[in-house]
This record gives C-alpha cells, structure tokens and sequence, in this order.
DNA sequence: GCAAGGTC
C-alpha cells in the first residue's frame, strides 16, 4: 500500500515527512522536484510539496489583443484554466500512478483545498485511486498526526468557492482595467496600464478618502487655558474645565477672571484604579500591524518571516483571521516549556502559579488558531535556523504576546484633581502603574507614569503661571501602513496573505507612494479615484469586495451553486461595466490630463509652468509646422502661445515671468522671450525683471533707449515701446561706457573690432544719429549713407545702418514694430 | 499588457 500526499510547499510537505517519518526520511526527486519517502503504521507515503497554485485562470489567446477586443466582450467570455508549472503536473502525474490512496494535504483554508484540488484534478487524469483530506492548523507533530490519522473528504463546495473567486476576479479585472487604460489613451499617449481591481481599487480608495478630507479640512483657532500649581510635594500643571475654547472672546473672558491669581484650592481628590487588560491573541493583520509599530518591519517581509517561523516549527500557521484561542488549547505544557527557556522563565512560571485564563477575541473565523509560539525558542536557535536578521525579534514578538494572553491586567492608579482658582474650575490628573501584569512580559507597550505630587483635599497651591494658549486644530493625518492594514482588514479587502500585496501594486501603478511610514497618493490614484468614484462608487469603496466574497461564500457553504454565483456576479460587473462606460468622458479626461501633465512635468526640457486658463501644464510643442507653447489640457483647454520659429530655445527656470507665471525662454543667446508676452523688451514688466541700461533719451517719446541684442542682431529700442529703433554697428564687441555725449546726452559707446587692421579706432563715440556728435561717427563708417543717418529710422532696426563695417546692410527692410524686428532676426538665421 | 491568490 502506497499513500502519495501533497503539501502547499516543499518546507510543509518536508515537515510533514519528518513528523511522520519520525526523522527515518528518504529525499527522493521526482521529475526534478523534491519529494519525501518514509513508513508510516506499516505503509509506504510518498510526500511532495507543490508551489502554491500550479494552475491559473485567462482568457483564450484570441481574446489577448486589447486593441482588437471590446472591453466588455471579455464579460461573456469563459476563461479557461491550465497548467503554469509544467513540472508540477509531471510530477503529480508520476506520483500518482504509483499511488494507492492519495491525500491533499495543503493548507486548511480556501485556496488551500483549491490548490489540493488542482492537484486532484491532475492525478485523476491518469488514476482512480481514492483522494482524502488531511486537515492540520499548525506542522505541530500533534496536529500533523491528528490530521493523517483521520483524514476527511475533500471539500468540493470549498474549493469551487475560490474557483469562482478566480474567474470573477479575472472579468472584473482584465474588462476594467482595459477600458479604462484605452478610454485614457484616447487622450493622452501612455505606455502604463491604468489597472483596476476588486482589492487594489479598493485600497487606494481608503487613502483617497482620506486625502479628501485632509484637503476639506480647515483649520480652526481655539485656545486653552492653563496653571502651573506648586504645593508642598512640588510643581503640576491643570487645565481649565473648558479645555479646548472655540471662541476667542469667551477664552479671553475667562483668562480676565483668573488675572492676578495668586492662589488655588484643591477642591475634590479622587484616586481610582484603572485595569487594562493584555491585546487581543494575534491573527495576520494585528500582527503586521505590531510588527510595523513596534519593530518597524514592513508588512511584507512581517508575513515572510512569520511564514519561515512557521515552517520551522517555531509558531503556528501565519495566515489567520482569528484571535481566539481554542477552548481545548493546551496552554499548560506550552508555557511549561516556556518556563525552561531562560529569557521567558520568570513569565513562564508566573502563569504556571495560577489557573491559566486566556485574553481572547472575538473572531473565530474556524480556519487557524491565532498565531502563537509552537515551542519555546532561544534567540540563538532562530538566527541559526532562519535566514532573515529580523527572524527573532518577530518570534520574540509572537512569544510574548502569547505570554501576554496569559497574564493578568495591568493596573494603574488615576489621580484626578479638581481645583479652583478664583471661581474658575481647573482639572489636573495623573497616572501610576501599580501592578505591572501583563506589561511586564510586552515592554513593546511603554506606559510611561504621569505623576503628580502628593497633594491632599483642600489644600491650597500656589498659582504659578497662568497661559491662555492658541492653537489650531491640526487635520487629519495621513494614513499610515498600518492603518491601512486595519481598514482592509476591517472591511475585508484581500486575504492576510494578500494586504501587503495590494499596497504594493498601487504604488506600482503610481496611484500612491511611501513616504516614510505614511502613504500620500498621487495625482493619477487621486484622480482615478475621483472619477471611478463618480461614475461606479461601488468599486472605490470596500463594497464590491463584499459583494463578491458574499457570492463566495455561499458557494463555500453549499448554498448557491457554483455556475449560479459566476452568472451572478457576471452581472454584478456587467452592471458596473456599464455605469463605467456611461462615464467615460467624465472618467477619462481628468486622468488623461494628470497623465499628460505628469509626462509634461517630467519632460524638464519642455516643461515651463502652468496655465492660467485651466491649470495644467505649459510646455514647449515642436511639430513638422513650427513650434509654440501649448496647453496639456488640449483639445479641452486651447490656450497656446507663439514663439519665434527659429533659435535654440533654453527654458529659464530661475527666471519667472510675473506677468505669466511661467519659466522665462531663452531664444538664442541673448534673446529672453515671456510666455505670453513674447519678447521680454516687449513687456512692460520687463523693466521689472531685467532692467535695461539705457543709452539716453528716446528722440520720439519720453521713454528710454536701451540695447537689444540677440544672436543675428542688435538695435537699440524704446523702453516705452513708442516703436523708435536706432541701429548700432552690428560687429564687433559694443561696450557702454559711463560717459555721456556732451551733445546729446546718450552715453558713449567702445567698438572693438573683431579682425585685426581695422580702420574703425578704438575709440569712445556718440551712436546718435539726431545729435552732431553721432552724425559724425555715422559718416565715418558710412560715407554712403550719411544723408539717411539724418532721417528718422525707426522703421528699420533689423536692416540697421547698413554700415560697410557691419557687413550686413542688404537684408530687407522690415516694419517698424519691435516685434517684427525679431521675427526678421530668426528667419535670417534660418536662411543661414 | 489585465486580477487575486498561492509560493520562491
């Protein structure tokens, strides 16, 4: 007679082989997998691990193209399931047919007996052998005996509960998340996945809400009044009795009262004793929790290391939602144990003094007892058999909470003092720890003393110090790791197994990030939420989880049929479906604009702010008909502006255009151009950012001339834009002296020509063409062209002087506007 | 490329 057994795991299926085996165990190797064979009562048992699931479920290959495929087609598609590990199947298949009987000995909870039943499945394709169930809470030699000495049918109602999870899970999630990633695309061009899921969704829906409220929070003043007392013991500070005071002048009314006070009397001295009894036992998610507060191990690598506890025999099974302990527990010669381990003796045999009463919760959820220590442990022995540094700290952690479920309440004796000062009543309370209980096995728990000096009734106490103190009411925080744990524990997002999965996929997606021990969600999850929440509530809340587990659970508990709860929840998500599609444009154009936005920001080189129109973001847009600034909120938002089409454009940062808001742009070399405002002499908040060194009065107006330059050319121009250009010579380094024109006025300039034998001297001159000074110079460097030196030339600054010295007197002459200036000075690059 | 659930 052969039995053939399949564990969840390799570590199990080892574990359960040395317990049976009693240490007589062969490792033999089946299909390349590892496997244990031994004897047990006479018979040969043949034990493998799988790994977890070894089958899972997707839609059929034609169904794989999201572009060719209709979303909501997927709803009323049959998934189908196959093998993903090969091996496994080999294995299983070779096992069994040399098996007599068959015993799945996975894990006892629903995916367990589903991962028993793939198994199952496989082995029946090749034998008829009867299959039996070994149901065990904890690889305890105890309960692994108890287990395989009576086994129990396989549960089918069990396992075709987490079948039916996998398929609706499946729809749900592929049809959403599809729709939602195209309908995003339509807008805005993304690579990442916008994934949906009746776990992840969810979960970032709890840091949502909470970041709504901590935006609609305002803050509000209140004040509070308190006294420094002295008695005879020493110093203690009261409160007034109105605590925190909403109203400014009911606070002040109150403090003028107290004014001058000297003196208070005790009026009434009460001391109470106080219990608080030991944590409820510990299930998956009060442990993460622990583990996060009170070690600052993050919930994934809590559950690992528990998992390796477990599977060295150190603590019990670590997925569980119950925090009860059984009531045939035999705590007796577990603690008995503990009383041989030094570091846990004197706990040990403090509890053994005693009729043992456990702390218990309240959930029995019947699947494992909560987590608890199988044996007493040394420090040394865990770092020794568990490769993970923080492995005894947790087993510490699991040992003592155990001890602590054992021992009896802490007491702490409460001093409350009610005291009056000139009429005013005030309260000052302190605490002490009388019997230290079951803190004294958990220091995790620092209940620190608040004393109070020895003070008696109707003593009087000097008055110190009176403060009436302002301060605002402080918004919610941000959640933390663990508070979020608790709240998809509490509405039954995910398995304990799964919670510390489901907040890493949401940070995968960007929905949230970790900033230390608190989540902060992030525009594209706050979005999202916003508009799933707006047009299928349901699924940013833990509702759509319940809906679905509810169908669950009554195929686990053979009330529905398992093709009755898919048709159902099939239904369920068309509907939802629906609501989503109805609300696409509502759903999609927020997303796709924080999407865009987010490239935008990330894209530093385009990138220069925000728009006023809309609030998105501002950048640089080249395409094959020129270039401009452009608005991510397009089509919706159509605010743009021009930009000169040639010149290398540098985006300047530190430089903010206070008209607009936006980066300052460099055109060229010199050339800054505002969004909005075009270039920066053409802004009357120019003079504010970048004054300009004037040369000397404009002839035209009252306003100022000053230089321009940019890379092809320079001018001087008006600071009042009254339109009046003046050209300056266009090679050659132009220096602006200190030195006026005695003449007209303008201050002088220094030419330093480029080539060497220049014939123009170095000398200090007058550019003025209006002022006898300039004419002189003018007719100097171009004889020719002397009688036009007189005339006006505001119309032409680009063409300049055309000057033999500046070399570029043939460009056409353009209008007289600043502006055109500078688009004349870009297209003569471009002809370059 | 999509979910959640196992496990490594």
């Amino acid at each position: 007679m052969t039995v053939v057994a399949f564990a969840e795991k390799n570590k199990a299926a080892a574990q359960i082989a040395s317990i049976l085996g009693d240490g007589e165990v062969d490792k033999i190797s089946v299909e390349g997998l590892p496997a244990y064979e031994f004897k047990w009562k006479g018979e040969e048992w043949l034990v493998m691990g799988l790994s977890g699931h070894i089958m899972s479920y997707d839609f059929p290959e034609k169904y794989n193209k999201w572009s060719e495929v209709d979303p909501s087609t997927l709803l009323g598609v049959d998934p189908e399931k196959f093998v993903t590990r090969k091996e496994y199947e080999a294995a299983i298949k070779n096992l069994a047919k040399r098996a007599d009987k068959i015993i799945l000995a996975c894990d006892y909870d629903r995916e367990g007996e589903n991962i028993g039943f793939e198994a199952k499945t496989l082995a029946e394709e090749v034998t008829n052998v009867p299959v039996a169930r070994a149901r065990f809470s904890a690889l305890s030699p105890k309960e692994v005996r108890k287990a395989f000495e009576s086994p129990v049918d396989p549960d089918h109602n069990l396992a075709m509960a987490a079948e039916a999870r996998q398929i609706l899970d499946l729809k749900m999630g592929a049809a959403f998340t599809r729709f939602v990633t195209l309908s995003v695309r339509e807008k805005a061009r993304t690579k990442d996945v916008l994934s949906i899921g009746p776990c992840q969704t969810p979960t970032c829906g709890f840091v949502y809400e909470r970041e709504k409220a901590i935006r609609a929070f305002e803050a509000k003043d209140f004040w509070k009044i308190t006294a420094i007392f002295a008695a005879k013991g020493g110093e203690f500070e009261g409160t007034h009795r109105a605590g925190n005071i909403h109203d400014k002048e009911k606070a002040a009314e109150i403090f003028k009262r107290l004014k001058g006070a000297k003196e208070g009397l005790v009026v009434k001295k009460t001391v109470k004793e106080a219990k608080t009894s030991p944590p409820n036992p510990l299930n998956t998610t009060e442990f993460l929790k622990r583990a996060s507060k009170f070690l600052g191990i993050s919930p994934e690598v809590a559950l690992e290391t528990a998992e390796q506890l477990y599977l060295a025999g150190f603590t019990s099974y670590p997925r569980t939602e119950t925090n009860k302990y059984a009531d045939d527990f035999d705590f007796k010669s577990l603690v008995f144990d503990f009383a041989r381990q030094k570091e846990y003796k004197p706990f040990a045999e403090s509890i053994l003094s005693a009729p043992i009463v456990p702390k218990n919760g309240e959930k029995d959820a019947h699947d494992h007892p909560p987590i608890h220590p199988i044996r007493a442990a040394a420090r040394g022995e865990i770092s020794s058999a568990i490769n993970i540094p923080q492995a005894a700290e947790v087993y510490d952690l699991i040992a003592r909470h155990f001890l602590a479920n054992l021992m009896p309440a802490a007491v702490f004796e409460k001093t409350h003092l009610h005291l009056q000062v000139q009429e005013e009543p005030f309260d000052s309370s302190g605490t002490v720890l009388k019997d230290a209980g079951w803190l004294e096995v958990y220091p995790f728990e620092n209940k620190k003393d608040k004393l109070l000096p020895f003070v008696e009734e109707k003593e009087k106490v000097d008055v110190k110090k009176l403060s009436n103190t302002k301060s605002k009411t402080s918004p919610p925080k941000k959640l933390t790791e663990a508070e979020l744990l608790t709240l998809m524990d509490k509405h039954g997002i995910g398995t304990k197994a799964t919670a510390p999965t489901h907040i890493e996929t949401n940070k995968k997606r960007g929905y949230f990030e970790n900033k230390g021990k608190t989540i902060s969600i992030l525009d594209t999850g706050f979005t999202l939420m916003e508009g799933l929440s707006l047009s299928v509530p349901i699924l940013v809340r833990p509702d759509i989880r319940s809906k679905i587990e509810a169908l669950i659970q009554e195929v686990e508990d053979g009330k529905k049929e398992f093709e009755a709860a898919l048709d159902e929840g099939t239904v369920l998500i068309k509907e939802m479906y629906a609501q989503l599609e109805a609300n696409k444009k509502e759903l999609t154009s927020n997303i796709a604009g924080t999407i865009k936005d987010e490239a935008a920001l990330e894209d530093k080189k385009n990138y220069i702010g925000t728009c006023k129109a809309c609030g998105h973001v501002l950048r640089i847009v080249q395409t094959d008909s020129g270039r401009f600034v452009g608005c991510t909120g397009y089509p919706d938002c159509r605010n743009s502006f021009p930009l000169p089409k040639t010149g290398a454009l540098t985006v300047l940062r530190s430089k903010e255009c206070k008209k607009e808001g936006a980066a300052v742009l460099k055109v060229g070399n010199k050339y800054n151009w505002a969004v909005g405002v075009g270039p920066c002499f053409k802004c009357e908040l120019e003079k504010e950012c970048y004054p300009p060194e004037t040369v000397g009065p404009c002839p035209e107006c009252d306003g100022r001339m000053f230089l321009i330059s940019f890379k092809d050319n320079r001018f001087l121009g008006c600071t009042k834009r009254c339109g009046y250009t003046h050209s300056v010579p266009k090679t050659g380094k132009l220096t602006l002296l200190d030195k006026t024109c005695e003449i007209c006025g303008w201050k002088l300039f220094r030419l330093k020509e480029d080539g060497e034998g220049s014939e123009i001297p170095e000398d200090d001159f007058c550019l003025n063409r209006r002022c006898t000074e300039g004419i002189k110079y003018w007719k100097k460097v171009s004889p020719r062209n002397e009688s036009r030196a007189q005339r006006k030339v505001s119309a032409d600054p680009a063409t300049g002087s055309g000057t033999k010295s500046a070399g570029r007197g043939t460009e056409k002459p353009a209008a007289g506007r600043v502006s055109k200036a500078v688009s004349v000075a870009g297209s003569r690059k471009e002809s370059k």
